[in-house]
DNA sequence: ACAATAGGTAGGGGATTCCCTACGGGTCAA
DNA sequence: TTGACCCGTAGGGAATCCCCTACCTATTGT
């Protein structure tokens, strides 16, 4: 599995991750009309979301419809967990400046 | 500010993170001293996250001392918030299904 | 069978990434 | 002041990224 976070580097995968989450599974053409950029090079990109286990595709007909895949995400969420604690210790102090404050 | 997933895009760079998370804030020799890189190179990297918002400096004599900034960190989670409410509607699923099959 | 449609692949070019070595400026210790 | 140390910047090179056009296969409709 390809790595998630240079994945989610690029805008315009982001932007693709944000379309199928809206509006659900997606063939691409449908995808390409909503980019400035030729169908080919979006099919790169939807590669690249799949390879990172982002985006599965399956065909019907002639179309390929593809469809969003958030467990990687779940992963990047993990990830974030330690830094979390981190942040939320750092806004407590920040509140706890706040209410030290003579009042104003 | 330059962005965020870009910057975490890098392992060298997401290990400078959970390095300066464990130990708090480094001169950057240290910080080199766990890489087989340069130590231009690491400056780099460092200059990078600089960029993002994710670490700021200060010079303590002639050393220069990183340190995690975490909010960038606090945006991204909430970048994946409307993805959480998805992959945990998944995961209610699959239980269902699970609760769901003859009694084994 | 033939034309039209959906979409992947090949190959190329310019921009960016990521590493390196060389070097310069600022700080400290002798 | 002189040398050692900390660290950033300059500049270059190989690899990768990201876009393009051209082309191919597969499926659908006439």
């Amino acid at each position: 599995m390809a790595d998630v976070f240079a994945a989610l580097a690029n805008p315009t995968r982001r932007e693709v991750l944000r379309l199928l989450l809206e509006r659900g599974e997606q063939p691409v053409q449908q995808l390409a009309d909503h980019f400035d950029m030729r169908r080919p090079s979006l099919s790169e990109h939807l590669r690249v979301l799949k390879d990172a286990g982002l985006v599965t595709e399956h065909p019907i007909g002639r179309q390929r419809f593809y469809a969003l895949r958030p467990e990687p995400l779940a992963e990047v969420a993990d990830w974030l967990g330690p830094y979390e604690r981190f942040w939320r210790a750092r806004l407590a102090d920040l509140r706890e400046v706040l209410d030290g404050l003579p009042d104003e």
